[in-house]
DNA sequence: AAATGCATGTAACGCGTTACATGATTTT
DNA sequence: AAAATCATGTAACGCGTTACATGCATTT
């Protein structure tokens, strides 16, 4: 029964992640974009030239359906929602191993090739992380409280904080791994001079 | 002098990681993937559909040249060292601020649509996820203890150490997440009746 | 003699971002 | 009236993996 799918792809993540947004509520392309950076951007982001096409993909094997224009407002939105093919797909889809892509980060293979490189810069880039998610870290908070409090009722409610404790468990460890590394980098940068001065003061 | 480069595009982290990588050694590109996959496979990676074709790019730009072929074995290799003006356009790399991608994590998504979803599924890939950090975590100490005697004296081993103490950092957190997101799930998970019946044992 | 491993390379494909084009509505 | 925001969509481009093709050398 129709399995010439051809090529089954790494993930299709993306159309997933539209799948899975409008189990939340019906929304439009539009509004969705903001909804993924407001709530699951930490961890995950689509652009409109993905929203768009994957939606109307979407539509046309039935996941989804577009809701009859409400014209609530006078704008055209084309809000859709999902259909129970859609939400069958999806309830697949979430059982399926998580696919891992090949880890990529810059910043380390910048701190790798230290020998090579202006030591003050590879500094700068530790210091910048540092504050990045020192800085996510107070937000992270400060979404926490919100959560409880505007959510409370929401069944979504303890797997949001799931994930957002997964970005404070992971903001934490670069911060602590920064303060090591930069002074790590402080004690390999001052001369032996410097730090027999410091020792005479 | 030449500055039609047209596009800057995102990075070209690739580029830099193999240029990068000839700084360790003169390299074929055929063991440069090992040489990658060994040192800085934890957080980067580079397949040979990348790196035959970055080594013909960097040497048409005089960035790398190859060396006069050995011959030590008879076998055909292609082995490459880097130029002053390599090292230069990496030193260059190396002090601007690292890209950072979009972050996406499939395994977060999947949680965040926990309540579309199987949860003992869920539970499966958080699972999963810990044992495979795990898993790291130990092998990075096993790791840290052979750099620590067999690379003594090579001038990249803070450096080495550095990026090694981020994985483990990372994992640790990642293992930590994992075990209070077991727990919740499977408080979640247990009926009522189920916990009263564990309280009346 | 066959199988495995070394070694290089190309082509196709997937997928994601960026940039561009278009136009209506609301705000300043 | 101009600027900002809402809203949808397409095209081009970058970049990375996978798969394929090829052939020699070594091991079984």
């Amino acid at each position: 029964m129709a399995d010439s799918e051809s090529k089954p792809s790494r993930a299709q993540a993306s159309k997933f992640a539209v799948l899975g947004m409008l189990t939340l509520k019906p929304m439009s392309g539009y509004e969705m974009r903001a909804v993924i950076q407001q709530s699951i951007g930490n961890f995950w982001s689509e652009s409109f030239g993905q929203i768009y096409p994957t939606l109307k993909a979407l539509e046309k094997e039935g996941a989804i359906r577009q809701l009859p224009g409400g014209t609530r407002s006078k704008r055209e939105r084309n809000v859709y929602d999902i259909t129970q093919r859609g939400r069958d797909e999806l309830h697949r889809w979430l059982a399926s191993p998580p696919y891992a892509p090949p880890k990529r980060n810059e910043l380390l293979l910048k701190v790798f090739f230290g020998p090579a490189a202006d030591l003050t810069k590879i500094r700068e880039h530790v210091q910048t992380a540092h504050d990045h998610e020192a800085a996510n870290l107070a937000r992270y908070k400060q979404i926490e409280k919100e959560l409880r409090s505007q959510c409370a009722n929401e069944p979504g409610l303890p797997f949001w904080l799931m994930t957002l404790h997964f970005g404070v468990a992971q903001a934490q460890a670069v911060v602590r791994w920064s303060e090591e590394t930069l002074k790590t980098l402080d004690s390999m940068t001052q001369p032996k001079s410097a730090r027999a001065a410091a020792k005479r003061k």
